[in-house]
DNA sequence: CCAATATAGATGCAAATGCATGTAAAATTT
DNA sequence: AAATTTTACATGCATTTGCATCTATATTGG
């Protein structure tokens, strides 16, 4: 990533790897299908939430899955899909990733940012997100 | 990309790949080397301002080069190193980058944010951007 | 009901990226 | 000035991404 504001992307990667965590990617990933609860999620809603292309959720779910933090199912209501739900492990990362995700932020922009600049960008940045 | 603000970069690079163009880090490199005159570019120097690691660079530096855009020839003050040149096609594909760039940015930002928002936005990604 | 089309997801292949390491030429140390 | 360390850049190998295409099920139109 290089340009503009992949910056503070590209920053929150470093602390992860950092901390032999996952991906940014994969964060976002399992927090949908936690939020989505014990009824799962199909990866089209995925898909769409995240604006990932298709082929990249199926091989993102499919990594989760072979790392053991989502299960997929086939879809009884539907032939063609699958629901995906996290497991425990899923869980847990997603919680060990997240005050990493809070603290990349917080560190390296806070020191740049003040606290009132922080929320007008967080404001600013939520603006441009796709319905 | 996925996650806060990649959505800016990613608008971006599609647009550019509609028109047939190269993606944005070929821009990135382009411009700092037609900034750089006549004199040239050294491709650690490109490196540390784009904040690229040091493969990245090697290899775009290489694309750009096969695609005739920049020109590489050996340093005369430093044996290992080189001085990278822009060429008049390099100048003349960037002037295509350039408008779909700003485009993009004018297009699909200003749907979203008024005029003063995105300077705010500017601003605040600038103070980002590390020194 | 059947044919045509659209949707969900997977995957082969090529290009790009990340990581580790290699080579060669400075710069520094002693 | 010889040995060591650092800097500039390249590259092999594995992983990831992008593109196009494939399979299978669902939906729609006649």
């Amino acid at each position: 990533m290089v340009s503009i504001s992949g910056i503070l992307v590209d920053r929150i990667e470093a602390n992860l790897k950092d901390e032999g965590l996952p991906p940014l990617s994969w964060y976002d990933v399992l927090l949908e299908v936690e939020r989505a609860g014990p009824g799962g999620i199909r990866p089209f809603e995925i898909k769409e939430r995240l604006l990932l292309p298709q082929y990249g959720t199926s091989r993102l779910l499919k990594r989760l899955a072979d790392a053991g933090y989502v299960t997929t199912a086939d879809c009884v209501a539907d032939g063609r899909g699958q629901i995906v739900t996290i497991t425990p492990a899923g869980r847990d990362i997603r919680a060990q990733m997240w005050p990493v995700y809070a603290n990349a932020l917080r560190t390296d922009v806070q020191e740049k940012l003040t606290g009132e600049e922080a929320e007008q960008l967080a404001a600013l940045l939520g603006k441009l997100r796709p319905t």
